[in-house]
Parts: C-alpha cells; sequence; structure tokens
DNA sequence: CTCAATATGGCGTGGTACGACATATCGTCA
DNA sequence: TGACGATATGTCGTACCACGCCATATTGAG
C-alpha cells in the first residue's frame, strides 16, 4: 500500500516535457542526456508509459504543424501532469535528505 | 537498459539497516516511521525482497542472542550492500538536483 | 484463556521495464 | 539512383517485482 512513487521512466519523461513538449524519440534522446547516458529507455519502455500518462491525464497530444516534417505526434504536460511531477521532486527531496543523513551517519 | 535504480521498498530497507541492523517486522515499522506513514510495506515485500538482497550478498543473516527473546533472525549491512547504497544516494541527489531545477523553471 | 501485537513466510495477480521485431520517412553521400 | 544511417512510432513476449491475502507461531496483557 502505496502512494505512487513514480517510476524512474516516468519520472523522467515528465522532466523532459517540463522543459519543453516534444514528441517520443526527442524525450528518448532527451532522457539519455539528463542522465548523462545512464539511462536509454527502449521505445517500449517509452511508448507504453506514454500511453499510461495519457490515460491518466498528465499529457496531452497535440499536431506539430510548423517544423515542417511529417505530421509527428507530439506532448505537452497538462497542469495535473505539472502538479503531479511537483509533488513527486518534493517527496524525492525529503527522500534524499533523510537518505543523507543516515548513510552519512556510518561511513565505510 | 539502465543500471539498476533501486526500488523504493529495497531502499527504505537498506536505509533502516544503514542505521542499525535489525529483524523483519522491525524494518516494517521503521520503514513506516521513516515515510511518515507513507509506506507500508506488506510483508510479501518486505520479504521477498530481503530474500534477493540476501542473494545479492547486500546483507546478512545473524543470530540475536542477547535480547532474550526468541531467535530472530536478524539482517546487517555488508560492506558491498552499504556501497551500493551509497552509490544510490548520491545518484538520487543528483537527479533530485536536476529536477528542482526543471520544475522551478516553470510554474504553474 | 482469549486477544492483540509481534514475527516469519508463501502464493497468485497484476503491472511494468525492456529487448526484439516491424515499419516508414528523410537526408546525405557515393 | 541507390544505399545507408538517423529519425520516428509502435507491438509483443518475457521476466521481474510489489502487494494483498493467507497461513502459522509466539508472547504479553487483561
Amino acid at each position: 500500500m502505496q502512494t505512487l512513487p513514480l517510476t524512474e521512466p516516468v519520472l523522467l519523461i515528465l522532466l523532459s516535457l517540463a522543459e519543453r513538449p516534444s514528441h517520443g524519440y526527442a524525450i528518448l534522446k532527451d532522457v539519455a542526456e539528463m542522465s548523462s547516458g545512464r539511462v536509454n529507455l527502449s521505445t517500449g519502455t517509452l511508448y507504453a508509459a506514454l500511453r499510461r500518462m495519457l490515460e491518466e491525464g498528465w499529457i496531452q497530444r497535440f499536431e506539430e504543424e510548423e517544423t515542417g516534417s511529417r505530421g509527428r505526434q507530439a506532448y505537452r504536460l497538462t497542469p495535473a501532469g505539472r502538479r503531479n511531477l511537483q509533488l513527486e521532486v518534493s517527496r524525492m527531496k525529503h527522500l534524499t535528505h533523510l537518505a543523507s543523513l543516515r548513510v552519512a551517519r556510518k561511513e565505510v
């Protein structure tokens, strides 16, 4: 029984979209860059997560008209999604602070 | 393809054992307290996670002799487990920092 | 002696990450 | 023009993990 801690893929996708609306492939690259190459989401992970987030109402689809390229499916955060992300970040801060104290107390 | 981010149950169990060696039921209580009641691990989650951590060599069993009570199976962190925990905490710090910047930039 | 708390553990279900596979378009370079 | 790598979107099967539920046993209090 837990109030959903976001999984890392979902968190990173939300963080990418928090910076700017984007489409699938660009999110992939952004996540890899954010994590210094540590996290390379497979497309299976990405599109499954995007579908779930759409269903939850955390993100929205919209059509990219401008950039001339083919009709890419772009995504943007909804206010609900942004609230959710902020909640998660404050949860992370709290846990990180607590964890720092505990590991610092007894060194190896 | 990711270099294992610890799941929250595993992280909290390690943090509990970082403070002091303990047995299963006490970890349950400690985790609940650490998270202000937000995370109440089921015993299924706990003992499954403990078994995996034993297999990975992150924790060790030892017999509690002193406290007079029945022979409880107590666990303590191994050096490998502590190193792993420290690695995870520094990963969390990094990600939390990055996340703070991103969510702060655009407020709701 | 009964009941709640302490204590350990198994099992089935459901959700999720991820690699592999399947397509399709675009730009570049030979 | 033909090939190839990068861009781009998606599905499917497998494996793992969290979690609720169940089972069991001991201990202390009333």
